[in-house]
DNA sequence: TTGCTACTGATAATGCAATATCAATAACGC
DNA sequence: GCGTTATTGATATTGCATTATCAGTAGCAA
């Protein structure tokens, strides 16, 4: 069979991005993050490298309202937990834990599967920044 | 100046449709609810309504992780709530009241100026249903 | 009823995220 | 080191939601 992958400085650099930056990171922030060291990753590596990691599970994918698809690592993943999104920088947060009292008022028939929570407002950097 | 806008039975079609549905409907959704009694209505002219009605305040965007903008009356926005999202039929629901006690565990230097909750789940017409 | 023009329907065009293409490059087993 | 071939970078293409275009239609004031 050919399912063999290498080893690329190119996956390194990506996987090593969303284990330090222990938030959600879109596509393009994290080939800002590997610019850095690598000044020529294309965003179809990272786009690439990104869906294959989903595949293997060491990647999760993160949605937010309105805003491009973002993903973190699984380890981030593992606990169940909620985000912040900051309105001034658009970096997403992890919070530890859930906050969320499910939930008075549920109507009958409906069944709860799993649930999400974001929040919004500045980060620890932007605050006291404009924010429009 | 010419401000003047006219009384069609589009727009009083798009915006019963809102009415009658009480909940989040995207452009699609209002199409289809409106095709019973103008068989011919364009989707164009659904979106070009739609972004009048939310110019004017009467309608009031809503986004979900992952899909499409929906829109809701201003009546049904009025009052802070959330929304379910059923996994099955793809529509959602107006939820009472928030249940969300916010929140242990922000980290120093982080304000809230908002928070969305959404709810995932069968609704009633389709408990029971395979979700897959 | 008539005339003006906002509005509509059909469809093309746009914007954006994500994927496909392909020649050039670099991993890695030998 | 060599050869095979997975991978990359650059770019074209797709897919989808949304907007623009434009000729034809229909409000509405006179």
């Amino acid at each position: 069979m050919s399912g063999n992958t290498r080893d690329t400085k190119q996956k390194r650099a990506i996987l090593s991005a969303f284990e330090e930056a222990h938030r959600p990171l879109t596509p393009v922030q994290v080939q800002a993050a590997v610019l850095r060291e690598l000044p020529k990753v294309s965003l179809a590596t990272v786009y690439r490298v990104i869906k294959t990691f989903v595949e293997q599970g060491s990647l999760v994918p993160v949605s937010f309202p309105g805003a491009a698809d973002r993903y973190e690592s699984k380890e981030c993943a593992a606990r169940h937990h909620h985000h912040f999104l900051c309105t001034s920088c658009d970096r997403a947060f992890d919070l530890p834990g859930c906050g969320l009292r499910v939930s008075s008022g549920l109507p009958d028939g409906f069944a709860i599967s799993r649930h999400e929570v974001v929040l919004y407002g500045s980060c620890d950097s932007c605050k006291g920044a404009t924010s429009i």
